[in-house]
DNA sequence: AATTTATACCTAGTGTCATAAGGTATTTTG
DNA sequence: CAAAATACCTTATGACACTAGGTATAAATT
């Protein structure tokens, strides 16, 4: 049963936007940053960032720019845009709303475990 | 874009899990009553939860069974099984260590608001 | 009385997206 | 020098929410 998977459909999108409005950042240090925050809960594959950073930038979110570094090797720097910073605000929004209704659901207000 | 819809995906079966643990409820009045305790912000289609139900009645998390009213009206009423509520609690483990985890990639540590 | 809305069930087809499983090329480590 | 790590990529598969239909009866509205 691939159960995390499915959780983490619409969420990765805003997990990339936020580590990215951070600083510019390349698609294997989203991997490696992500699983470190997350103290190692995060293991995102190669196959599903990759992707997400292409659909980004197409829906321009994001844009990339392939810098080199001094030993020859190329990375892909992603950056923040406008468009990108407030699909960041509206996504954490629906979040957060989103986590307030699954516990209205399992947590009806009579019984809620005070927090 | 289909969002909300995304997000969904992999919390839909802990939902009615934890709906039909309270008591045996049938697919139209689950549809209701995710969008009262919601107020009003699920509304689940058809299409999402007659199939949900019958995954999981075939997974044996839950069981179903025709009752006829005093009208002639057919209801399926799904109950809990064993089965059923150590998968209802693992998912709940697993969404919170979820929820968790997003939290700790867009609010890092030292940054974090006081709840 | 006739129409509409609500109740109550169902399914086939579509689109999105995470993952598995491959690929290329370079650099660093053992 | 071989293996692991870095860094990018793509195709095929599977899960699942939703659209858009369908059937049938009861209640409410006009």
């Amino acid at each position: 049963m691939v159960y995390i998977g499915e959780l983490l459909k619409g969420s990765t999108d805003s997990l990339l936007l936020a580590l990215i409005k951070e600083k510019p950042m390349y698609g294997y240090q989203l991997i490696k940053e992500l699983e470190r925050r997350s103290k190692g809960y995060f293991k995102f594959k190669e196959g599903t960032i990759y992707p997400a950073l292409h659909r980004l930038e197409e829906d321009r979110l994001i844009v990339g720019t392939w810098e080199k570094l001094s030993n020859g090797q190329e990375r892909r720097y992603y950056r923040l845009t406008r468009k990108g910073e407030e699909a960041l605000s509206s996504r954490m929004n629906i979040w957060q709303e989103f986590a307030k209704a699954v516990n209205l659901v399992v947590e009806p207000p009579q019984n809620r475990k005070r927090v």
